[in-house]
DNA sequence: TCTTAAATGCAACTAAGTTGCATTTAAGAA
DNA sequence: TTCTTAAATGCAACTTAGTTGCATTTAAGA
């Protein structure tokens, strides 16, 4: 249970802490998981309109507390910031078909990197589907 | 105009060469664009069903004539697989903003692959958008 | 030219996501 | 504590992408 944590982390962000948008953040904050909005609607346990979650979900990624990613399937999956996750660097991620955590991988070499630059890449998205590290049996 | 190589392409993996058949296999031969359905409605001279389009797409896919994507908004993208285009490795892809190609991107080190291994990974999406080196200024 | 499976179109549907607008509500001001 | 107001919410209606079932049409070999 982190409400109060989201209650801050709202406030701080002059958002107004309302049931519902903790309910969202909590459900976000609680997991490393990446939800789709099916899978959010799942975990609540208030009925929210699905406007509404989509309109939070923006909003919380504006203030940079949510990542938002497309799947190969085109579907957006949500994921919180946590502290492990850095949007300073862009990296790949693969998302466990297991655990459904996503998980940060290291970002490509720059003898790579500098393979590209003779194209002006403006962004990147890269997603592997796999089973993680944790997943895997020993 | 590939039309006659289009109807013998077809007729090699023993499928009809119909009009629509062969007019949509023509759109994406032409081109190393990458297209929406909606640009490939836009293209055709005559008017194929969107069903038809989605099935016919759909075949030339399993059949590894045509290679389909998920952009970062989560729409497909089709893409005729010359020559330049292999299948036998995987390897990020460049979408460009302004002439539309995707140009086919070095694979990555070894060296990186080897720091994944600890995962398993089942399936790579890599798609960048930019602008390729062909439509820079220089 | 006949036959038949492949190809096609239509209608109806699902799923994801968006927009406009009226209503509700949190939180600071009085 | 109550009042005020902009933020938050829900509803209805919409868009876009893609799918499914089924009846009809058609290419190509017999």
């Amino acid at each position: 249970m982190s409400r109060q944590r989201a209650e801050e982390i709202l406030k701080q962000h002059a958002k107004r802490a309302t049931e519902k948008r903790v309910a969202l953040l909590e459900i976000l904050m609680d997991s490393s998981k990446a939800f789709t909005l099916s899978k959010i609607e799942e975990r609540l346990t208030i009925p929210i309109d699905r406007v509404t979650i989509y309109r939070t979900l923006h909003c919380y990624e504006m203030m940079g507390l949510v990542t938002k990613m497309v799947d190969h399937k085109g579907i957006c999956i949500y994921m919180y910031n946590h502290e492990a996750h850095s949007n300073s660097h862009v990296h790949p991620h693969l998302r466990c078909k297991a655990c459904e955590k996503v998980v940060c991988l290291p970002c490509l070499p720059s003898e790579y990197m500098n393979q590209l630059v003779k194209h002006e890449i403006k962004e990147m998205y890269f997603l592997m589907d796999g089973i993680c590290s944790n997943c895997l049996p020993t």
